[in-house]
DNA sequence: GCTACCTCGGCAATCGGTTGGCAAACACGC
DNA sequence: GCGTGTTTGCCAACCGATTGCCGAGGTAGC
């Protein structure tokens, strides 16, 4: 596996530095200031002056140092954006939306996860703060009062959670869960379960919370059962309550418990939809693997990230956004539903 | 969807500066200087000195600013990490490797991905370049060359790849194409194809060379298809190009695109396994969601994250790591094959 | 020809750390 | 009492930008 000569490497003292404004200043006899004005303060200089700086500054090959420039300005052109699990596929879309618009604003964006853990996250998030701008918190598992504070120190923007004084964006899980209940009403469902995620996820309260309205106000009898992981074995694990539970559909936390359900479920011989309809949340990436195919409740993730990174950015011009309203979930019905048994 | 009144949240203005080590000596009665080398020169001190500092410190909550730190010791304490697409689940357990280690070792991670194309790869490269202590290059599209231009500025490893020169971590893909031909072969399969990856990527040039050596050694047939993108779409829309190879195998560049090919087949009404056995590689998230479910080659993901990261930071330490031997991949056997027809 | 104003570019301070060199203070041996 | 050596902490320069202020020179108005 030697794919080349070590000698051959350029050893960290081989690298030449890059290149300055004090380089580009002697090159073309004006000083360091007159530089930094040509390449930031566009119009500042004479036209000329400007031209002649900024033609030496790309022959040089010039890059900005963000680290330098931070120093004065205090803006490190970063963002910092704290997801509960990496590796759940729901964050996929997130990402890529928050990515595209900081990438367009020329902001570049520290992904980090806190593995379901509320000490990782708060001394993760403690340590974003030093080298971002501002932090965007997606389903953040911390207190009120964590986030405050966090909140007092650097702009902040928390997603899929509400917290008094902090700025927010989240989805609006209504009209989703309103269309899901619906047809599994007109199915002839009457009795549901709500397989419930994490305590300390907001998300998973406002689900449960509607879902129960919702569920209450058709007649339709629904029960909340505990999971332990809003993942795939958390899903499996909760085969045997669900199974006990006497009800004819599942509405789950998200499509992870959803898709452990299910194979539970197959592995089990529990026929679905036949004896049991599952509905998920999120429609992440593989929702539609199965047989059957996992309806779902689809969330706005893109959006969520654009605009969450959008919001940031205006709390961190010190502009103060308006709330917007929430952005609407979405029913997507797929084959693991059918008429109640 | 106002959360509080506006006029109570922290102005950028309002929020205090954080403290600085010229607090710690003001507070203390020495220099910064010496406060400096109280934090992070244990033993220079006087223990006793050491001490009260380290406890005004910590009393103030001070937190080292990382952008001062960069500026005279051109560390910045980051590691860039690029992918070829964020959106493809083959990463996740990469990143969480490789984030694992980096966590350990008190670095921070910048992930960005270059969405499949070398254009906004080599732009991202050099743009993260600036920031960062050192860059992994995850499955690159770059040119050989272009690759070393970019380890000439600064400490870089590629993943997935082999460059002249530059440090490497990468699989082994023989032993899982090795036992997914001897099952195929046991199986009674005698034409296979390999359905291709992108041109610009090493490993699909590995696989295919791999796969088509150990077919021609054991007397198999062997065709290559090509197919637009390495995604589901991708692997859907080469259906009609397998169908009309007349196979009764194929090998697939990767999950996405065997999962897609598998999805496109369900729905044309050929039996998979019956009809045509499919095997993909690295073993995603989701691989085991279809019926059938996906026989796969795995991926050393994990390690190749954790190792890369590794490596990269000797390389920063200006060591010369020893090129160490290939993470071995390995055959998931599930319900996609069976005996050809 | 004089004042008033504007344009253009440089000086120097600043951000928050790090670090080489030095000097003060002290201990020790003789 | 003096030379030598060691410990300990400070001074000041530096990293690479940004920016307030100032002065030189040009232009215009009267």
């Amino acid at each position: 596996m030697e794919q080349s000569d070590a000698a051959t490497r350029p050893r960290n003292g081989d690298r030449k530095a890059p290149p300055t404004i004090y380089d580009i200043a002697r090159l073309t006899g004006v000083s360091p200031s007159t530089v930094s004005r040509a390449l930031n303060k566009p119009g500042r200089l004479n036209a000329q002056t400007e031209r002649r700086i900024r033609d030496a500054a790309s022959e040089l090959g010039y890059r900005i140092n963000p680290m330098a420039r931070a120093l004065p300005t205090g803006k490190t052109g970063t963002l910092g954006l704290l997801v509960s699990d990496i590796t759940n596929p729901v964050y996929f879309d997130l990402v890529r939306g928050a990515e595209r618009v900081a990438f367009e604003t020329g902001m570049t964006i520290v992904l980090a996860d806190s593995q379901e853990s509320p000490e990782l996250e708060r001394a993760t998030a403690e340590r974003l703060q030093t080298s971002v701008d501002g932090l965007l918190l997606v389903g953040s598992r911390l207190e009120d009062q964590q986030i405050q504070e966090l909140y007092s120190v650097k702009p902040l923007v928390v997603v899929n959670r509400l917290v008094e004084g902090i700025p927010a964006v989240i989805p609006d899980v209504r009209p989703g869960i309103t269309t899901a209940l619906e047809q599994l009403r007109e199915a002839g469902h009457r009795r549901i379960a709500y397989l419930a995620g994490p305590e300390a996820s907001w998300l998973n309260g406002q689900r449960w919370q509607t879902a129960f309205a919702t569920a209450v106000e058709w007649d339709m009898s629904i029960v909340e059962i505990k999971s332990n992981a809003p993942t795939r074995e958390g899903g499996a694990e909760a085969f045997g309550r669900v199974k006990a539970a006497d009800v004819t559909a599942v509405l789950a936390y998200n499509d992870l418990v959803a898709l452990g359900l299910l194979r539970e479920c197959r592995d089990h011989g529990v026929d679905v939809p036949g004896r049991l309809s599952i509905v998920g949340f999120d429609d992440i990436f593989g929702a539609d693997l199965p047989t059957p195919a996992l309806s779902t409740i689809r969330m706005p993730l893109t959006s969520l990230g654009e605009k969450g990174i959008r919001r940031l950015l205006t709390e961190i011009e010190g502009g103060r956004s308006e709330d917007e309203s929430a952005l609407p979930t979405e029913f997507v019905g797929r084959e693991s539903i059918a008429k109640a048994a």
